[in-house]
DNA sequence: GTAGTACTAGACGGTACCGTACCGTACCAT
DNA sequence: ATGGTACGGTACGGTACCGTCTAGTACTAC
């Protein structure tokens, strides 16, 4: 079984590889429509084109299905955080830690992302581990790369930092906390231009330079 | 009909109050626990110790129910919020702020309360207006009482704050984002003590005083 | 005491859904 | 070409649930 895994042919992904992907697709687009109970099986089979045996042929149920959308889209949103904002390089702290938040916040508030946190939060207690799993990747993850560069940031202007971990938290709490929970409750037709996510961003950044006097730049 | 809601028997409330309020606490636990399509009216019956007929001859359907369960919370929390702060007097802002961190956070961070979050979160699709119930009486609320305080404490000493209400959500992100944020994710078995609730509402507003450049005290 | 109303208990129609089974077809490697 | 396998379409058993209905019981007001 599984022989449709290891081959590797030059040519694009196998049938199986492509209808799986697909089956990924529209259960994303229908458990976050729907909820996972809400969501049916057949309505993913269909919006995939698919058979429903051949839903059941790439994952054995339900749960299985719902556990490998969310953990798909939390590893596709991985790895674009951490080396963006260290390769900025080392220009002045102030317009790396703006071009961060900017950049981060807009990834945040992907649509796509959004719904996902809503899906995730509702259902924590069915699936704890789904939680965790966006939690060690999102602002966890984020928030370690950013104490070190922090930290980092504070030795060369001569500052004290005495816990990093927490200052690091607390720039991630002033660029995200509007938004995000603004769009949490309200929904996602009520969202941000882009222009208005980079002023949350900078406003954010400029009143945590002050917070941990941190000379702007 | 509904002759038992003018009844005003000085011998507490009437049956039908009783059995209706009995209703709604139970409807609290079982949405709460499975969500709103996972929930049962017969299990919501059954939890109150009641026939599923007297459910629904107190709420016209399911969707109702949700409804007046939400509100019912939602209100309940109302009320408390804005008193405290003012109700402080005219000490010194830092300390006024952080009475007011300290309870605002204690107070959102109560199980019932995050459990309800995660509810309307995860039925924003559902019921949009609850989640805008939810948000106008929550952040917005203490973020509009919050920046009539602050640019008050501003005049008098002679800071120009020009932008109230962003601090105010400032303030709010510092105090709310870090153990809100994680008990979403994480499920609120993965809760916090009082005393490191008290922290984070400490630590918030300190940075928070930084910032905006307000004398601490 | 008596009338009227809220309530209990259980059954029921209709619907939806999960996961499986069946059978015929399309694909793919050798 | 040919065997093996993935797939499509569909039907099915079993279950769960919503909202209604019926018939009998407890409560309350006068």
């Amino acid at each position: 079984m599984d022989s449709w895994v290891a081959a590797d042919n030059a040519e694009g992904p196998s049938r199986g590889a492509r209808k799986r992907a697909a089956i990924l697709e529209a259960a994303q687009q229908v458990f976050v429509a729907h909820g996972f109970v809400g969501a049916s099986m057949d309505q993913v089979a269909a919006t995939a084109s698919v058979s429903k045996q051949t839903v059941y042929k790439h994952f054995s149920d339900k749960e299985a299905l719902f556990r490998e959308v969310v953990t798909n889209v939390v590893r596709a949103r991985d790895g674009g955080i951490a080396t963006d904002f260290l390769s900025t390089g080392d220009g002045p702290i102030g317009e790396r830690l703006r071009s961060f938040a900017r950049h981060f916040l807009k990834g945040v508030m992907q649509p796509n992302v959004l719904k996902l946190r809503r899906l995730v939060i509702g259902e924590t207690g069915r699936f704890p581990e789904l939680g965790q799993s966006f939690y060690d990747l999102g602002p966890k993850r984020a928030a370690q790369q950013l104490a070190l560069a922090l930290s980092d940031a504070a030795a060369r202007q001569g500052l004290s930092l005495d816990d990093p971990q927490l200052a690091a938290e607390h720039l991630l709490s002033l660029i995200l906390w509007i938004p995000l929970n603004q769009v949490m409750l309200l929904g996602d037709e009520n969202s941000f231009t882009d222009a208005a996510l980079d002023r949350y961003a900078d406003v954010g950044v400029t009143a945590f330079l002050r917070a941990y006097g941190f000379a702007d730049g």
